[in-house]
DNA sequence: ACACTTTTGTCAACACCATTGACTTCGGCG
DNA sequence: CGCCGAAGTCAATGGTGTTGACAAAAGTGT
């Protein structure tokens, strides 16, 4: 059934499509996005989604056969955004850096849809390009394929993961935030000093603590060891 | 209203509580573990969690006030599984290796439980020590509490975040999990090589990278970053 | 031009969810 | 013994994703 018909294949609707197209996946997905911008991620409901597109809500079935193939489509259109004006510089650790902090702004800007999609590989262009600037990043900095390999997997699960986490609080309603933002320093910094001395000693300085510098130092930490290693590796050349 | 009555304060349940006490906080979160190793993580509902413990789910609101209350509980109970039988030793390094070791364990033994705790802060007993070891080992490594903060900071978000992504990797369903693993170094491997060429060199070694290994990978470039820097701090004091 | 097929949106309904309030039952304390 | 608060039950509310039957619209084949 699918596949028939007379039109050109690879055009937009082939041949024998009919129907008033006034709903696209393409404007499904922006209007998704614009949603969850203006309102909370609480939002992202099939109702609401409808309603904001003045739509039914179950006319969305149509161009997507459940949420999480919605989601999917929300967060490839992330992806293909974070990379669409980067050209990576001779430096490689600065290519990756940039290519790093550019997931994480655009995963962070749509938490809710960040949250369902770091799990997921989608294999489509986007992710495709970013996998191939990372190995060549690395691959500038002198390490082997099979090497290379090990420090790319780190560095993909390392931004994944930690988007995620912090996307998943971003996504925590305000009971849950007010219950634990606020308390970390207070109810911390409160802890009896006897039993927990470290952690009285640490908790003046805990609010100092950004999500941003924080997810900043822990990618420099990475990377340092990474380019501790490349030197090596190029000294042990050089030896040889 | 609390810490009334007559009863010695701390006993179990003080003076003047009745009812039959056939439900404790501790036992519905024992049958939230077993429920979510059992079944799937789709089973965490109170409907099911009270008909696995043979009570009406609304039972549960006379120990939990909400849901998100229930998850807090669920995961400070991971969170002291994996500190229980835990010495720290004289090796800073060890020690915190082996305390991120533990909880990765912990958390991939209940992947369930784990992606519905890794975004929440309990600020209970569990978590106060994790924290308190942690911060610890970062001053036998010579760190002064501003800095150990933000070295604490990082490994507990990278643990969290990794074990995270980890867990819910372990969830997704057969059909979301066919599409992605296997496919991974499958459609990477065909790639084409003239687009992606980094791709086509790395994807013989992809198989390779093992979870375990990537973890360990990445948690020991975390540390040499911190054990640097911590040599390179003993060094200015020294001089100084 | 007319019937036909396929798509697209609508409507009503289902099953499930968390949560609430009124009600019953129980147990220890005065 | 009577009381009062705690523990459990029951029914109901408003929300969710999802499904199926139906109606209208747009293109195609003849």
């Amino acid at each position: 059934m699918a596949g028939t018909g007379t039109g050109v294949p690879g055009t937009r609707r082939r041949g024998g499509a009919g129907g008033r197209v006034g709903l696209t996946p393409e404007r499904i997905v922006d209007g998704c996005l614009a949603l969850l911008d203006e309102q909370g991620p609480e939002a992202f409901t099939f109702r609401r989604i409808g309603g904001y597109l003045g739509v039914d809500p179950t006319a969305l079935y149509r161009h997507f056969r459940d949420k999480d193939e919605l989601v999917l489509a929300v967060a490839d259109r992330l992806l293909a955004r974070a990379l669409e004006d980067f050209t990576p510089t001779g430096d490689w650790r600065a290519t990756l850096t940039d290519m790093l902090v550019r997931n994480r702004t655009v995963y962070l800007a749509h938490p809710e849809a960040a949250v369902l999609s770091v799990s997921r590989t989608t294999r489509r262009a986007a992710e495709m390009a970013s996998v191939e600037i990372t190995l060549g990043a690395l691959a500038d900095a002198g390490f082997p394929p099979e090497e290379a390999v090990r420090y790319y997997r780190v560095l993909v699960d390392f931004v994944l993961s930690w988007c995620g986490l912090e996307a998943a609080y971003l996504t925590l309603d305000q009971a849950a935030r007010s219950g634990d933002e606020g308390a970390w320093s207070r109810e911390y910094a409160g802890a009896p000093a006897d039993r927990y001395p470290h952690i009285a000693a640490a908790a003046p300085y805990l609010p100092d603590v950004t999500e941003e510098g924080n997810f900043m130092l822990a990618l420099e930490l990475l990377l340092d060891s990474i380019e501790l290693r490349a030197t090596k590796l190029a000294a042990a050349a050089q030896a040889k």
